[in-house]
DNA sequence: AAAGCGGGGAC
DNA sequence: GTCCCAGCTTT
């Protein structure tokens, strides 16, 4: 990718006035602190801006410094993400954070080989954080970034291939400038996240559109090239709401794999091959309840990116306490459910239960 | 290089 | 319904 040097200062000129003016008001660039703006980021993963703000408020007000952070317990943290998805961010940002403050005596590293280490923190995030917190000279490639590039030179690269993202990030490399490193990869982001859009991109506001070649060849709209993802594989599964004494049976999910570690109501793959009553049967017998089941069942889906429950939620009464407790589970005081923090789709079951807020 | 990992909003 | 988002880790 060969880039004259007139157009490039004047791209780099036009897009930092263009932030300068227009950037949006955000929380997290208030105040200059890496703190901030490492959570901020890791929140951002994946994630609209919309959807993080008021999550990014109450983390930080809950732990306002590294410190807080890192003295806080696990289900506290996991606690303040719950419903923003994605939850193994929350751990790992707990680790990086408890790994700053025992190694690096509370300040996030500057340099690139040592903050990289950190858990979670990939080359987008290294990049985020060295040029915005610490005003370093060095590409932050995100989806924003790849679009804006993919349209502004034109490519037929498939964005949606990893060697794709190394091949942007040297072209990043290119067109940093010297001066405000940090408000120009945040000025690429901005343009695509407001005016670069994914469909319909307001190519009239557009500060760079007279350099634009994807603009100029009238194919912005069908830019950036990307393959489609493929459809979640479908599942069926049964979550048991299972009460005695007052109390609900809750269950840690297993340490990897599909909500790993997070809270749930016990699930079980269903057993296509009998009906679902047999199953369930089969399960209080697996685990000695003698239970009134009851009649009704409430049948919901939940999409996950890469899975589609079908899932029956059903509820039963133990009728004498249960000889042993099932795997990674406890029983919690009906009153108390709520305070552990559940993913959206046991939300959705313990909702129907009768526990909400 | 590809798969797995949440949830939401825009259309 | 489809697309995709201020991506990272594991396989």
């Amino acid at each position: 990718m060969e880039i004259g040097d007139n157009r490039l200062h004047d791209i780099q000129e036009m897009l930092l006035q263009w932030y300068l003016e227009n950037q949006r008001d955000l929380p997290w660039r208030r105040h200059s602190n890496a703190y901030y703006t490492l959570v901020s980021e890791i929140m951002l993963q994946q994630t609209k801006v919309a959807t993080v703000i008021p999550y990014f408020e109450r983390f930080i007000k809950r732990f306002p410094t590294v410190y807080d952070l890192a003295d806080a317990s696990d289900d506290d943290v996991v606690k303040l993400w719950e419903g923003l998805g994605y939850y193994s961010r929350a751990r790992n940002l707990h680790a990086a954070i408890k790994e700053v403050v025992a190694t690096y005596d509370g300040v996030i590293p500057n340099e690139k080989e040592k903050i990289s280490k950190l858990k979670g923190i990939g080359p987008y995030t290294t990049g985020a954080v060295l040029s915005i917190a610490y005003k370093q000279k060095v590409p932050a490639v995100d989806g924003n970034v790849m679009r804006v590039f993919s349209r502004l030179f034109d490519m037929e690269d498939d964005i949606a291939k990893p060697a794709t993202r190394k091949k942007m990030e040297a072209i990043a490399e290119q067109i940093i400038p010297d001066r405000s490193p940090g408000d120009f990869n945040q000025a690429l982001m901005e343009l695509g996240a407001t005016v670069c859009t994914p469909k319909s991109p307001e190519c009239l506001f557009c500060p760079i559109r007279n350099f634009c070649k994807g603009y100029q060849a009238g194919r912005e709209h069908i830019l950036p090239i990307k393959t489609k993802a493929k459809a979640p594989k479908k599942a069926s599964v049964i979550m048991f709401g299972v009460k005695w004494n007052n109390k609900l049976l809750v269950q840690k999910r297993p340490s990897s794999g599909l909500l790993a570690n997070m809270w749930a109501l016990p699930t079980e793959n269903r057993m296509e091959e009998m009906p679902y009553i047999s199953q369930i049967e089969e399960y209080c017998e697996m685990n000695q309840y003698s239970a009134k089941i009851s009649e009704d069942v409430y049948r919901f889906e939940h999409i996950f990116s890469h899975r589609h429950w079908k899932i029956i939620l059903i509820s039963m009464e133990l009728s004498e306490n249960p000889v042993y407790l099932p795997k990674r589970s406890i029983w919690v005081d009906e009153q108390s459910v709520l305070e552990f923090a559940f993913p959206k789709v046991y939300q959705k079951a313990l909702e129907q239960l009768g526990y909400r807020n």
